[in-house]
DNA sequence: ATATTTTTTTAGCCTAGACTAAAAATAAGT
DNA sequence: ACTTATTTTTAGTCTAGGCTAAAAAAATAT
């Protein structure tokens, strides 16, 4: 059983890990918004504890364990976004800070109970996917709508960010996920789009914006 | 904001309360399961925080403001079990354990829903009645079933304990919230009763179960 | 009224998990 | 290659909230 603390810990690792799996200690402190030496002092634990490869000044990469350890708080937490939004009629921009809370109850009842309910879904309300309950993700190949080209047609399939912030910004542009999207022009000097989508709605994005957006 | 540790001595207190409002500080380290010093400690920080009257060597008692934040732990608990069990179908029986934990949880309109969801509901799944959103508390007067006399007839309005193995007994007697009773004989002895309800199902009860059960 | 038991307080210690400040290792720039 | 900048580690502090053991007060029994 792992504390809030750890579970949060686990969590960054899961996000953080790149193509390679590497994890660099600056980034879990920025992201978990704690100094460098809490982070060296938690991935000591968590390589005594067996959930990391840890060796003095190297980036750390998630054992098998960890990895499943971390897909399951991941699975508490996208199950728990998509109940909020399905069944108890939240927006999405709204759910990420109450599942922030509810990942770390220890209820294998509720959570299994809010699957079934929910019909066993593999992917939240962001798009992201749901870990299974061995902790395997179902691997989805997305680009990014910036990588689109002139005239390419795409679906809205997932957000890389969930602040309530930039789900708001979508909101009112009444992007949500599932759209199709035309790419009409792009502006070479800063990469942002013209893009065109459901009842001759057109949108200018910063290329910032883009990449968020994932798309197929 | 309060933390965990917190939260559960003002539910504590709010549980231990007796009519003239003292609570005895053993009690609490008992009803927390933390030793006494604790509880003396934690007791000195609550009357700085102006959440108990409290001075040395003698029983403390909620101040008004105490008693308030209480009873909106207490409120977040009961709307909780009453979701769990209406909207998830859960049985009473397990509902207290997850709720202990969500009780803790900071989002107003997680709750703010679940009481919308369920139209309001003044009482939980064991009769106890659910504090409104300024803490205040519909007082109900139920008496005990041991109370009562050879060929009076109650009917279960709560119970006294939310234990699982309680709530399994009266499960497996058929014994819910709502049923009808008459009572045939009492045993002078021992003060356990039988009983007659539904279609014709009779049962003896214990002093305890008969203490544990509240009815009209 | 005194002795005994129970309850409460005090004092000091421990762990998790943050922090700061300084030292060491690695990476980057000229 | 050497200097500078960045990242990581070490060492030592701090707070919340537990703990134990001993001392003090209150309650109970003789």
């Amino acid at each position: 059983m792992y504390s809030v603390a750890e579970e949060n810990y686990l969590k960054s690792l899961f996000n953080l890990a790149n193509e390679d799996d590497l994890i660099h200690l600056k980034h879990i402190g920025e992201w978990l918004d704690v100094k460098m030496s809490s982070v060296t002092n938690m991935m000591k634990r968590f390589a005594d504890k067996g959930l990391v490869h840890y060796e003095n000044y190297k980036p750390v990469r998630l054992t098998d364990r960890g990895k499943r350890e971390a897909a399951l708080i991941v699975r508490k937490h996208r199950l728990t976004e998509m109940y909020l939004v399905e069944k108890m009629g939240f927006g999405w921009e709204k759910v990420h800070t109450i599942a922030e809370q509810i990942e770390h109850i220890h209820a294998p009842d509720l959570f299994d109970k809010m699957d079934e309910i929910l019909g066993f879904p593999t992917v939240d309300p962001h798009g992201s996917p749901i870990p299974d309950k061995d902790g395997n993700i179902m691997e989805v190949q997305h680009k990014s709508l910036s990588e689109c080209e002139i005239g390419e047609k795409a679906t809205l399939m997932a957000v890389r960010q969930s602040s309530s912030d930039f789900l708001n910004y979508l909101n009112v542009r009444k992007l949500y996920l599932g759209q199709t999207v035309e790419v009409k022009e792009i502006e070479p000097f800063d990469g942002s789009m013209k893009i065109i989508y459901g009842t001759d709605q057109t949108e200018i994005l910063s290329k910032k914006v883009c990449d968020m957006l994932l798309v197929r």
